[in-house]
RNA sequence: GAUCUCGUAGCUCAGCUGGUAGAGCACAACACUUUUAAUGUUGGGGUCUUGGGUUCGAGUCCCAACGGGAUCACCA
């Protein structure tokens, strides 16, 4: 591939040739700018290092009088943002990892002798928004007061054969063209981040929160673990798997829909405290909040129960908050949120009763069902008590949690992986933490109990023949790992994306996923 | 998967009841040795997503396809 590029560099160049009428005006012009490049032997693509010394933000924020001393041979390099051409003077913006400088490039000092050809060929004539230059030189404040760099070497870094957007701002932070159109932004996300700090910051943002929560685990003494994506049993949750087949086994695999059972055989190793960033799969349906692969965290602590499990998310989500924001308050949408511990807990039951005035804890199918009809909610006799249970939840109560709220005590038909409660029958020791209405995690005292998990994989078994197609398979392994004896554990997961959004104030998942799933293109092009 | 809606220059958008496409930024040329969405003058740039249809004539009306968004269904 390398080596076709100078065929590949004449083939799109030629005028006479079919794929030209592909590239706009302004490509063409870029791409003739190389042949000029050559031309004057400044190769547009250079090889060697280039010695930045300094981020344009450490100059921003620590040049001053008393520091300028520091300030007085730098080398930054960077993405030209915008171009000022004063004549004899430049101004350029240009952009790094950390933020944009602006440079100023005299004539007389990038071309201290008699060539002046750097600045009335190169500066002038061909370079463009887009491309990487470096640039050394002394820090010093313009009259206009911008902290700037006055260039003593000018090189180009790289060449910029497609033109960028250009997005302004004004003094007063009004924007300009900016672009706006998903399907552009998703799909040439680099240009999106080139553009848009704030997308950028986004990002930033989200492994920020990552590597908090990966802190708060490791501290504590967790160890992070590599599971399977591809399984043979998709287990831990109840959903439709995507199918793959590998070739030298002969053998369909699924791609993980959770990472739950895997983990759990881990803690009957004799790990006592696991977790894993699960990127996970699941083949249905999209919209903003849901994306075909995402990310769980999931985490299994032997010895402990769900009270416990409270205790420790209340905390890592009061960190988490307070890491990026520096507050235990945040907004989201309208809505202001605190994560100050404790979360208030309610059950499920309660949480019913308090936004229908039904008291649903002791009834069965025929009365939940005439619940579900005088609170219009479609309902039908297929779904058994704990459907009914989660349908009223959802439909009722569930938007109106917004400040985190632990829901606790489910019914044990939703939850087949859930130890039964120590005390409520019927009921098995879950929670799921509520935040602006939305769940951000699901947690339980994990069922341990061999007979009493294959008891539950039987009944999923009969879900499955009664055509219910994200009924659990039953995992003979999994159940084979349990009767060796696993602790009492309690296992949390804890949805990454969905806590991304909540903690950048993003109100679809494709914004805090740098590659959202997309249709292709219609790439198409004449042969 | 269903319904609604959108697709015009590199970007953001105009384009009326159908009459051979327009602006700002960007681009090119010239001027200007501290500019601030720099400015001034001049100029170039479009298979109006694609394919059919109606019509003397389609960016505009109709049908279909492709892609995006929203709502719904499934779900986290």
């Amino acid at each position: 591939m390398y080596l076709l590029i100078p065929a590949f560099v004449f083939y799109i160049c030629n005028p006479n040739n079919k794929m030209s009428q592909h590239l706009s005006e302004q490509e063409i012009i870029r791409r003739n700018k190389l042949e000029k490049l050559n031309a004057l032997n400044i190769n547009p693509y250079p090889a060697p290092l280039y010695p930045v010394s300094q981020y344009s933000s450490d100059i921003k924020n620590n040049f001053s009088e008393a520091t300028k001393e520091h300030y007085a041979n730098v080398c930054v390099a960077g993405r030209i943002m915008s171009l000022n051409d004063k004549g004899k003077v430049f101004f350029i913006k240009v952009q790094d990892s950390k933020g944009i400088i602006q440079l100023y490039v005299r004539k007389d000092d990038v071309c201290s002798g008699e060539d002046k050809t750097l600045f009335d060929e190169l500066i002038k004539h061909l370079i463009d928004l887009g491309d990487f230059i470096g640039v050394t030189g002394f820090v010093f404040i313009t009259r206009t007061g911008e902290i700037s760099i006055h260039a003593k070497s000018f090189t180009l870094l790289a060449k910029s054969l497609k033109p960028l957007p250009v997005v302004k701002r004004d003094d007063e932070g009004n924007v300009y063209d900016e672009v706006t159109d998903p399907e552009f932004r998703y799909r040439q996300r680099y240009v999106d981040l080139i553009i848009k700090p704030d997308v950028k910051n986004v990002f930033l943002k989200r492994t920020q929160m990552v590597n908090a929560m990966r802190t708060f685990l490791n501290e504590r003494g967790a160890l992070e673990v590599d599971t399977p994506v591809l399984q043979p049993i998709p287990g831990g949750a109840a959903a439709r798997p995507f199918v793959t087949h590998h070739n030298a086994l002969d053998l369909p695999l699924y791609l993980r829909i959770a990472n739950e059972l895997y983990l759990k055989r881990l803690i009957v190793g004799g790990f006592d405290w696991v977790y894993e960033f699960s990127r996970d799969f699941r083949n249905e349906g999209m919209d903003r909040m849901h994306n075909p692969e995402f990310t769980i965290l999931e985490w299994y602590t032997a010895y402990k129960d769900y009270f416990w499990m409270m205790e420790t998310t209340e905390q890592l989500f009061e960190k988490i908050t307070l890491t990026l924001h520096d507050t235990t308050e945040i907004k989201a949408g309208e809505n202001n949120i605190s994560f100050k511990t404790p979360f208030k807990r309610i059950s499920i039951y309660d949480a019913i009763k308090e936004y229908t005035g039904f008291d649903v804890s002791e009834m069965d199918e025929t009365k939940l069902l005439d619940v579900c009809k005088q609170l219009n909610i479609e309902a039908d006799n297929t779904m058994g008590k704990g459907k009914l249970i989660d349908v009223l939840f959802s439909e009722k109560a569930e938007a109106n949690f917004i400040q985190p709220t632990f829901i606790i005590d489910y019914p044990i038909e939703m939850s087949p992986l859930t130890k039964k409660h120590r005390s409520k029958p019927g009921l098995v020791e879950r929670f799921e933490l509520m935040i602006n209405g939305k769940e951000l995690a699901n947690a339980y005292s994990e069922l341990n109990d061999p007979l009493d998990q294959r008891e539950r994989f039987e009944e999923q078994s009969r879900l499955m023949e009664r055509g219910d197609d994200e009924a659990m398979f039953i995992d003979e392994d999994f159940l084979r790992a349990l009767e060796y004896g696993m602790p009492p554990t309690s296992g949390i997961g804890i949805g990454i994306d969905r806590l991304c959004m909540l903690m950048t104030n993003q109100v679809s998942i494709q914004d805090v996923l740098l590659f959202p799933q997309m249709r292709p293109e219609n790439t198409t092009q004449e042969a």
